[in-house]
DNA sequence: GTCTATATTGGGATAGAC
DNA sequence: GTCTATCCCAATATAGAC
């Protein structure tokens, strides 16, 4: 399944990010993964010590790639909302849902303060980040003073992350660029 | 756990929309749900086909309830924008998610074409009754011409599905309540 | 209609050989 | 470090008594 140049640890941990993708927390048994990582009961149960722990590392995994991720569409050249815009158009696999976000709906996540922290740490340094921008625009008049740069941020994460929703339950990836082409026309610049 | 005056089967659909909501599909089991119902396995397959039908017939009554609930706050008396912003802000269980939405991360059910159609039907209602009062909101000279209401209805929608996420995510429903705030914001009336 | 077996498979983990 | 064997309990369903 993966490169032979990849460790049996790393193997494991990547197998869980895409499980933990596909089917969530609860619906990842650890006899998939192995399956999924062509190990043994034995390699997993000596590099971590067990589900929850092999769960972290995956998660931790997935919310550091993401925010890379972001930050390189977020930190590019262009206006504030030029920014903006592009991170809420950027490519998605968009029936996959969010990797970070959907994890919120795993009762055993969100039960499990450890679990639950980097997909917190995640959301809420994006929110931050476009806070940031938000802001920016704002001193260079593109968007109105009267806004709020941290309720506008929050705004455009919900979106994203609703439009995942949306288009999960339509079976359609439209419902998704629907959504984010609403929150654009109402966040347009002004002038 | 229930009045007496609850069927059996009612109480095991009562049940499972519970589980459900708490733990969603894959998180339910059915020992989990005659448990919660104080039932035995026989009156579960009496009634029911096996887990699936039983869960087809709670996702059924509980998107009726959110139609219902719903409705009950969009034709309310009010300016298209009042009655908008009184769905928004209308009291929620923030920190359980959309007993609807929710269900769209759950794999199984996105697997089945029966079980995702009354979760897509659910949205799709919602978003045609939005995307009315944004379309009455433009005549009466609320909302700017220009806006296409269903990318308006769908941003809304969106909002308050990904404010879940973000409220579950920090543990706190005021991650909801601020992107509700940011949207209400950028969608406030003209003049 | 409801109950109690019973069956089969899987979840999650430990033990100990190699 | 990795493997197989084993354990115990849960998941899902069927059979048949009451």
């Amino acid at each position: 399944m993966y490169s032979g140049s990849m460790s049996t640890s790393d193997r494991l941990i990547e197998s869980t990010r895409e499980l933990l993708w596909e089917r969530g927390y609860v619906g990842t048994s650890p006899k998939a993964i192995l399956e999924h990582a062509g190990a043994g009961q034995g390699s997993m149960y000596h590099h971590f010590r067990g589900k929850p722990d092999l769960a972290l590392a995956a998660i931790r995994r997935t919310a550091e790639e993401m925010r890379a991720a972001a930050e390189g569409v977020l930190g590019s050249p262009g206006s504030p909302y030029e920014r903006i815009e592009a991170y809420l158009r950027r490519e998605r696999d968009v029936l996959r849902g969010c990797p970070v976000g959907r994890l919120t709906m795993d009762p055993d996540v969100i039960a499990s303060d450890e679990l639950r922290a980097p997909v917190d740490e995640t959301l809420a340094w994006l929110r931050g980040r476009l806070a940031a921008l938000v802001e920016e625009g704002k001193e260079q008049g593109q968007f109105a003073p009267a806004l709020d740069s941290g309720e506008i941020a929050s705004a455009i994460l919900a979106t994203v992350q609703g439009g995942y929703v949306l288009a999960r339950a339509s079976g359609s990836p439209a419902a998704f660029d629907t959504a984010v082409r609403g929150l654009l026309a109402l966040l347009a610049p002004l002038g």
